[in-house]
DNA sequence: TGCCAAAGTAAGTGGCTATTACATATGTCT
DNA sequence: AGACATATGTAATAGCCACTTACTTTGGCA
């Protein structure tokens, strides 16, 4: 029983874990193909299964996606929270490091990143997908706090870091979606970061 | 042949004008149902034709969708175009109405605004696509330039607008997808579109 | 008028999602 | 150990879709 216990709490039975090798081989198929082009019968094949296996894991495909979705965001959470504690000179080189981080997470799981906004497939209204983002969210929020003044108003802290995660959100999208020439080097795209960064806290 | 491609003027044949049916039939199944939640039967069979006339006027699905992404570029560029000619109190009322007009454009027809940043299936390299993405970009540009000091390089015209639109696209897809529970009303977007405008061209 | 190409249809191919009925492995209980 | 409920797998299938092929209809024009 508790031999090679998961990260749901399911046990392999006949070939293992298939439900974790299932997500794992759609973040591969989704980083290659894009959110919508590979197909669930594609993943089955791969793992080496039969097409309905899958559903044995999971109700439909979109639990898959938002499966694989969850594990996105909370990899990408992880990376926020060791680059903003990770940079320590000027103190508002953390905020520009959580704009670097989701840029360069953006570039890096182009796939994954899509899909983790791009579910509008009945998840409307995801609670954990929701928790997760919010999550995120938080640690720009810490961040944002740690360098107010004392006794900043919550609000105030809330609209400054939406500012913030609206101009990293859009970049990170113009970007990979490539909507400008613009080819910045990581040293240009790190300044842009700590000018607006600057230009928000100030 | 291409003798009769002057795109504004097809004559109609059997059933009037099918190409232009679709495309806007497409459109509102695209508002309906997403950019993924439709079938070109479906668009099809609304349109009273049969399954496989779609392919008689487009190569596959995708040069549908791309249609209907294009005129939804067009008809936001003339948008934005009329938006910053229309505000003309404060030098800097035209470029928050540019955000306005992107973040309502957003919120109106979203489905279509998906899909103008969401094609990722082979028009990587769609050079009409780029053109009337750039045309808009080019109004932004008209408008900060007009904003700047005469004489202001263009690389600096160029870094001003990129930021602008890096903020009200970040806006626009975070509001669209409810990554965050604001619920702003017209007139705290405005603010929020001033306000960031002022940060970015100060 | 007769021809031809554009524009339409019916039928078919192959793929995908998802379901159903059935087969097999596994941990538990006695 | 043996039995059993259940989790996990397969094969077969239904229904939908994108797209193709072969054929028919229609409208403009030489």
């Amino acid at each position: 029983m508790e031999k090679t216990e998961k990260q749901s709490g399911k046990t392999p039975y006949h070939h293992g874990d298939l439900r974790a090798h299932l997500v794992e081989t759609v973040r591969l198929l989704v980083e290659e193909k894009g959110a919508d082009g590979f197909s669930i019968s594609e993943a089955a094949r791969r793992a080496g299964v039969s097409s309905a296996a899958p559903y044995k894991h999971f109700g439909d495909r979109n639990e898959i996606v938002r499966a694989v979705a969850l594990g996105g965001i909370e990899r990408m959470r992880a990376e926020m929270d060791a680059a903003a504690q990770g940079a320590k000179g000027d103190p508002i080189a953390p905020i520009a490091a959580l704009g670097m981080c989701y840029a360069a997470f953006a570039r890096r799981e182009t796939g994954v990143f899509r899909l983790m906004f791009g579910l509008t497939k009945g998840h409307d209204e995801d609670p954990e997908l929701q928790a997760l983002g919010d999550a995120c969210f938080d640690v720009v929020k810490r961040e944002v706090r740690a360098f107010m003044p004392e006794g900043t108003p919550e609000a105030e802290i809330e609209r400054r870091s939406y500012m913030l995660h609206m101009f990293v959100h859009g970049h990170a999208f113009l970007e990979i979606d490539a909507k400008h020439d613009l080819d910045l080097s990581p040293d240009q795209e790190a300044l842009l970061m700590l000018d607006v960064a600057q230009r928000v806290m100030r």
